[in-house]
DNA sequence: TGTATTTTGTCAAGTTTCTTTACAAATATC
DNA sequence: GATATTTGTAAAGAAACTTGACAAAATACA
């Protein structure tokens, strides 16, 4: 019989129910012996049993110690396994590619670097595939078969295409088709700060929480919303650009076009730009050195100089923050998380700007909402958009494995 | 065996997993005959055909006419059974209980409409079991058994309760434990509004979208976001309280204790009070007289007025514009839905309203979301709070049915 | 027109998955 | 130490899904 030409991919319905439900019960700490989690499932202790010893086969779970509770015989607690399958994860940031190897557990355990000569896309193309054929020799066990990529502009993660860049100059970057090709490996493709908030809501801050909001601020500013672990990725995967909601109809112009964006107060450009314009007015500052001997004053600069207590740095992030956080204020009211993040290059350093947010955002968020909530900086670290990557072919773990261990 | 007093229910994976699959897809008019349900859902052809056999014999499908079409034998179209199953489903608003009989298709057979004649939270219970009884001995078909209720306030619907409703100052109403009681039937509650929502996303304009938001305007101002066809409840029931994000931190006082809300700009009170601040600087307009006669000027009326031309009302409805437009257009582009419907006792008007929104919107919400987004007015009619609990119940059609079958 | 081809829906038989029943093992309680 | 309780696994049985076969109902083509 020959198969139907114009037939739709089915809709798989996960290869295993049970065994995604077993693999997701462990991850989350749910339960963790087999009969505890029969029951948690609805299943038999026999099945249960079974789908572990299947999961055990396949390196993706392993036994620890007995869990000493209660009355009868003790249950063998199961846990991840984190010693045999490893995952990498890219991404690209101002010009450079970041790769990490984690385990199964989302634990980075080696991290790369490599510059990126030029800033055309096929420069990114090409540095990509040079850097994971690189990073994928030095592997601390067996690899899952698939590269999660963390991506800059507006990605499509169906197609695995970067729609268009406009800060680089870039449209339809065929990322998966072109690196499938040359690596003879599947390519998973995110949009850098949504990875980043994808990692922050499965192994960072966000850990077990129900709805969070990662904020990612750095020289833009771009959120990602996770419900349950799952990304929101809206209808042309656009969902979390709060860069340039608009705050004030009659603000300065921004490079978008519109007037009063988010970004033209709050972001990491706008915070360098008004430490120049201040200095200008030659107040006093240690950014001024810097900047007279030629050193770039970033939004980093700027956060960095707060942290020390400079008096004009610290108006600079009190005046964004008076716009960001009522910006998060809002998106709390409207969204009732229990978590909000914020990350990025500026937003995760350690300065006063998490405390300015959270007081602003206190000040006019809904009681309600804001009772639920806790407003937190990021706890991940540099390579946290990598991650976000890794976090794409973790998902796929069951049948990457299974890909690996059946043929 | 003593079963586990404190063990935790478990998580249902759903009665047949594949059973709810083949429902879902015809349910979203997918695919039809019981070969194209198989290549759909990767079944074989004998265990779709099984499914369906069992979904006919509890009178949830029923097979139509043939499907003719390609080559060989022509499948038989199956669709909702819409004759045997009957769903019931209530909603409080300004004081009547309003309730609806829907086929499995969401249609509306019969309506009923009862006034509580106190505002006290004792009423509003009573008057709901008492219309319940009352509106269930006329069912034209088998009941499902399960009412769903859409209620004012803040709604718990796990436990089914309201946590608190402020305009009417009430607090921790047992909704269903209280009706449960006394119906000996299972109620399933939800906040009007949402429910509303997420009416219009099955049945209304949001049929078959990815990521649709629904704005309800009436006295105050709701929304509620459902992702394909799943309403965001939030963390504690609060999503879509977009009535009290701050648009203007110097801006009016609101009810709230915050200053520039929403709410205060855009909802039917604020069309009312700036209608009447017009007039009393004895404006010309058509409300005038009505005012003068003692009828209140709420904000339908408003609506009504700028409907038929008056400068005075449409003067009201493009002021009250300027500020939910823009809420809009930063929803819009933070969320990137694929439609936005406007509705409500005002909004589900016949008024210039929607053109000044989508103007607005069109002026500040990012290009790209823009595309991918339409914003039209409720479709649906009056009862669609009623029609929102009634999707409760749709939603647990296969158990229910089974249930009523089985016993 | 008649025959070949294609696709549908169903039956019977076979396979896989999950459950039931039973039991040894390991701990707490009395 | 005896009893009660809970865990993990094995063997047999039940349920769910697949395979292969075939009649039925349409189109395509000679």
């Amino acid at each position: 019989m020959k198969k139907n030409a114009a037939a739709p991919s089915p809709i798989s319905l996960s290869e295993g129910e049970y065994t995604t439900a077993v693999l997701k019960a462990i991850e989350n700490r749910v339960l963790q012996s087999r009969a505890s989690l029969a029951r948690h499932l609805g299943l038999s202790r026999t099945t249960a049993s079974t789908i572990v010893s299947r999961l055990i086969g396949l390196n993706l779970l392993k036994e620890k110690h007995s869990l000493r509770e209660g009355r009868g015989r003790p249950g063998i607690l199961l846990d991840l396994d984190e010693t045999v399958w490893r995952v990498i994860g890219a991404e690209f940031h101002s010009g450079f590619w970041s790769f990490v190897e984690t385990d199964l557990k989302g634990s980075i355990v080696r991290t790369m670097s490599i510059k990126v000569d030029r800033g055309d896309s096929g420069s990114f193309l090409s540095g990509l595939v040079e850097g994971l054929a690189e990073f994928s020799k030095d592997v601390g066990g067996e690899l899952l078969p698939a590269f999660g990529i963390g991506a800059p502009g507006l990605v499509d993660c169906d197609r695995g295409l970067i729609i268009r860049a406009d800060d680089l100059g870039w449209k339809n970057v065929l990322v998966s088709e072109y690196v499938e090709k040359k690596l003879k490996s599947k390519i998973l493709l995110i949009n850098r700060n949504r990875g980043a908030g994808l990692a922050e809501a499965r192994f960072g801050g966000g850990r077990g929480m129900h709805q969070v909001v990662y904020i990612g601020i750095g020289t833009g500013i771009s959120a990602a919303f996770i419900i349950d672990g799952e990304l929101i990725h809206g209808t042309s995967f656009g969902a979390g650009e709060i860069g340039h909601i608009t705050m004030n109809k009659e603000g300065p112009l921004c490079a978008c076009g519109k007037r009063g964006c988010l970004h033209v107060y709050s972001s990491g450009t706008a915070m360098a730009k008004m430490a120049a314009a201040s200095i200008a007015e030659e107040k006093d500052s240690g950014l001024e050195n810097k900047w007279k001997t030629g050193e770039l004053a970033d939004g980093e600069a700027v956060c960095l100089a707060a942290k020390e207590g400079d008096a004009l740095a610290l108006e600079c992030l009190r005046a964004a923050s008076k716009y960001l956080g009522l910006a998060i204020a809002n998106i709390i009211t409207i969204y009732n998380p229990d978590k909000v993040i914020i990350g990025g290059p500026i937003g995760s350093l350690d300065s006063p700007l998490i405390d300015y947010l959270r007081n602003e955002a206190e000040l006019w968020a809904m009681p309600h909402a804001l009772g639920a909530v806790k407003i937190e900086r990021s706890a991940l670290g540099e390579s946290v958009g990598a991650l976000g990557g890794a976090c794409l072919v973790l998902d796929r773990k069951l049948s990457l494995a299974s890909m690996v261990r059946n043929k």
